[in-house]
DNA sequence: TGGTTTACTTGACACGGTGTAAATTGACAT
DNA sequence: ATGTCAATTTACACCGTGTCAAGTAAACCA
């Protein structure tokens, strides 16, 4: 009764995580998932509706144990804005790799699926929630370039920062994250940051 | 035997081509296409060897039509490479959109289909070749900004403008071309051009 | 004229993956 | 003991891609 003896649905959650992780969000079959978790591909349905309903599913259970809320919490520790964006950009580059493989998933089926739409939306919540946050605080100490208006920054700064960004930088053109994080502060400073 | 009796290859590639323009990319069956080129689901088989093909030869075939090399070639006449970065953002921003559907569908094909990820690459090819042109141009004029390297600069300037970054300002955030535009000049010019 | 080729059609089918349905087993609670 | 709940097995329907075999109709050519 202890937490040893997980129960199915957490069996199943934790085996799809594993499977996506593996294989990069690809090619893992519902079967593959029951085979892994040690039970039967129907017995899965009996906990998720749909295939969807899963990736959803896990990606909540994922998030709730790397725990991004509680990371990006270092963001509100920062001094200036400034400060708080670079923290922003490290704490996001060095979690993506993690999620990658589901998000990755979610992503592919975001486009035939509404409800796995949703779930992506969802997911990068609190990307966007942390974005408005740094663009906040800048207008808030009076450093936010003068052109842009609230609303249009967030939307830059946050496509910015996107998955797809991060997925063409690092695996479409090799670069690491360390790569990744000091350009991505650099660009994104100067194009939000009123000298 | 003029041009007004199209044959069989051509009429499929604009019935693809209208479908995908139509469905922005998506739920597009060969037996759809089939019938609205008004041949028979397995003739598509005689002219092409897979789904991955027709959309790959439907995407040069658009390319040819549509001429974004020559559009493109408008890039290289601009006196400075400031100038030439601004057509070159006003160009793609208004091409995106022509080449949406099919776009999207050969991005989704990519993530399962290696033929689709090459007829990608190569699509995207002049895209890369011009950001290659503008940083070199910038470097000529010792304007790019200097932290950043020949390399580095064309990757982040070419992942800047991608097609997804296109996607998400004007599908997701619905900005309109002229946003678009002229919020990616800023941040590009901001990113790599030396003040 | 008859024969061959080329282009396309029709219809049937195999495959892979998701999702459903029905009958069955095993464990536990009262 | 009996009922209930969780999970199992087996079988099947559905969809879309791609294959295969056989047939047809026009064009080309001797």
């Amino acid at each position: 009764m202890s937490s040893k003896e997980k129960n199915t649905r957490t069996k199943i959650l934790e085996a799809t995580w594993q499977l996506m992780v593996e294989r990069r969000g690809m090619g893992v079959r519902m079967g593959d998932i029951a085979k892994l978790a040690g039970v039967s591909r129907q017995a899965i349905y009996l906990h998720f509706d749909t295939r969807t309903d899963l990736m959803s599913a896990t990606a909540i259970h994922v998030d709730v144990v790397l725990g991004l809320e509680e990371r990006l919490s270092a963001v509100f520790t920062a001094p200036t804005a400034q400060e708080a964006l670079k923290v922003f950009v490290d704490v996001w580059g060095n979690y993506v790799p993690e999620i990658y493989g589901l998000a990755k998933a979610l992503l592919i089926a975001r486009e035939t699926d509404e409800a796995a739409a949703v779930a992506w939306d969802e997911r990068m919540a609190c990307l966007r929630d942390g974005c408005v946050g740094i663009i906040a605080e800048l207008i808030r100490e009076g450093r936010l370039a003068p052109e842009w208006s609230e609303a249009e920054a967030v939307d830059m700064f946050w496509t910015t920062l996107s998955f797809q960004t991060w997925e063409q930088l690092t695996v479409g053109c090799g670069w690491s994250i360390a790569q990744y994080t000091r350009w991505m502060e650099i660009v994104l400073i100067r194009a939000f940051v009123k000298v």
